[in-house]
DNA sequence: GTTCTAGAAC
DNA sequence: GTTCTAGAAC
């Protein structure tokens, strides 16, 4: 094979050197390693032309060159691309975007780091780097580059690794591997934005969050001279992850929701009965108009909002829709159409045919569905709409739209009450147990991963663990703490 | 339910 | 300086 030269780009505690000596021990004498930080010799500070020197003998001796450095834009890169070019190889780039503050977290961790980046002082070096590698953008094939590859993950990243540690004689490209074994997911902001809704923008990196690791996914390009930016989300969408159909529905759920706002502040829309039988003491008063109605419009009138529902079923007792912001790759809600149903409190033995018929509704759907996570039905304790709904969830939790503790915490704490211990309850005649106060303390809780119940600092920290954690999921926890 | 944003956390 | 959370507004 030609050698080639491999850029990686990223801040410091991306993990660009742990990668790039993974890569030697996986092809022993294959590969040299071009460090800015060791490349002067012992105490002696390295610059760009002495890796760029470092780089051609490595080439020159027939080794592939792996650029050990942030290269974090276009001129800090090029000189490295025009070696390549010069010796007629190819240079490719490997982005290692993973969550700027996993990676402050590293570099302050580490000791006796080649460069001297480590302990608290580490982190604003890092941070600052983050915000201007954001700003540059990813790296384009118009560089030079024969192909991007972008990790967002620890996963991605050891995938990275297994694609390039194959890269032999044959001519594959590791790109191509990587494409390949990239699992498909639904969780890509991107996937949302190409009708351009306003909350697809601020998922894509527009104007809500920007930079979080959430909405994030692996993202790979081919060098094929194109030239659309990587970080732009129709682009990424449209390469290959953006499968037609898939996003669709997500597509139009963005805005449903304002949508279904809109139609219930028409004066048109005729206001629903309003629920007896609650204890005042604990309803809001009823407000005709307020998103806490939204739910109650759709079961008082499904055909009028079936466009807004595509995937709307309805029998004659419950309706099955997708939830308009999903906290998980398959999301939807189940309502009786019985107008007074107001939450989990509401229900009695009398309730439990309609609750098997709901219960009925949901298995139809998740029939319909392939995850590898299996899925979980229940109520929240304390909702916020105001009409009952059983959530069917898939146990990813992989969403863009899952955004803090509190959602992460209504599905994955005692908050969540499964169906069947609703159905328990209301079998041995007692009304489903709740203690709101117990429940507000439930959705602070410190975060804790589903599947392994390590605690996580923050969301970002979390959904990046959750994506990669293999550990399997236990049963749901029972909701006796209620 | 979401959005917006101040200020805490890093 | 940037990221992230949590409370108020809707």
């Amino acid at each position: 094979m030609r050698p080639v030269v491999v850029i990686l780009v990223g801040v410091p505690g991306a993990g660009k050197s742990t990668f790039s000596t993974a890569l030697q021990a996986a092809s022993p004498g294959r590969w040299e390693r071009v460090n800015q930080d060791t490349v002067a010799g012992p105490g002696r500070k390295g610059s760009r032309p002495l890796c760029v020197a470092a780089a051609r003998a490595a080439l020159q001796a027939g080794h592939g060159a792996i650029i050990d450095r942030c290269n974090w834009d276009g001129p800090q890169r090029k000189d490295f691309i025009a070696l390549a070019k010069q010796l007629h190889c190819e240079a490719h780039a490997i982005v290692l975007d993973l969550p700027t503050q996993l990676c402050a977290n590293r570099a302050a961790a580490r000791v006796d780091h080649e460069g001297g980046l480590d302990g608290p002082g580490a982190k604003s070096a890092v941070y600052r780097l983050g915000s201007q590698l954001a700003k540059a953008g990813r790296p384009q094939p118009s560089e030079g580059l024969s192909s991007v590859m972008v990790c967002n993950s620890e996963a991605d990243v050891k995938r990275a690794l297994q694609a390039w540690s194959e890269y032999r004689t044959s001519g594959k490209q590791p790109i191509e591997q990587y494409q390949r074994s990239t699992p498909a997911k639904r969780t890509l902001a991107t996937l949302w934005g190409k009708h351009g809704s306003r909350a697809a923008a601020g998922d894509a990196g527009g104007a809500g969050q920007t930079n979080g690791s959430q909405g994030r996914s692996p993202t790979v390009d081919h060098g094929s001279g194109s030239t659309e930016p990587l970080h732009n989300s129709s682009a990424v969408a449209e390469k290959g992850l953006g499968r037609p159909g898939t996003g669709r529905q997500e597509a139009d759920s963005g805005n449903a929701f304002a949508v279904l706002m809109n139609r219930a502040k028409q004066p048109a829309a005729a206001p629903p009965a309003k629920a007896p039988g609650h204890s005042n003491a604990r309803r809001q008063q009823y407000q005709p108009n307020s998103w806490k109605d939204a739910l109650r419009q759709v079961a008082v009138d499904p055909d009028g909002h079936r466009t807004k529902y595509p995937e709307m079923i309805v029998s004659e007792e419950c309706i099955l829709i997708h939830d308009a912001f999903p906290k998980a790759a398959h999301h939807a809600l189940v309502l009786p159409r019985e107008p007074t149903l107001h939450d989990v409190r509401s229900l009695n033995r009398a309730h439990i045919p309609l609750l098997t018929r709901m219960k009925v509704m949901a298995e139809n759907w998740m029939a319909s569905i392939e995850t590898s996570e299996g899925f979980q039905m229940g109520f929240h304790s304390v909702p916020s709409m105001d009409h009952l709904h059983m959530h069917v969830i898939s146990k990813d939790f992989n969403s863009p739209k899952l955004k803090t503790k509190q959602h992460w915490n209504s599905f994955t704490t005692a908050f969540f009450i499964p169906l069947e211990q609703v159905l328990l309850d209301l079998e041995a005649k007692d009304p489903v147990a709740v203690d709101p106060v117990q429940a507000e303390a439930l959705l602070k809780q410190p975060l804790r991963c589903h599947k392994c119940q390590a605690a996580m600092r923050n969301m970002p920290d979390l959904k990046s663990h959750v994506v990669a954690c293999t550990v399997r999921a236990a049963p749901h926890r029972a909701a006796s703490a209620l």
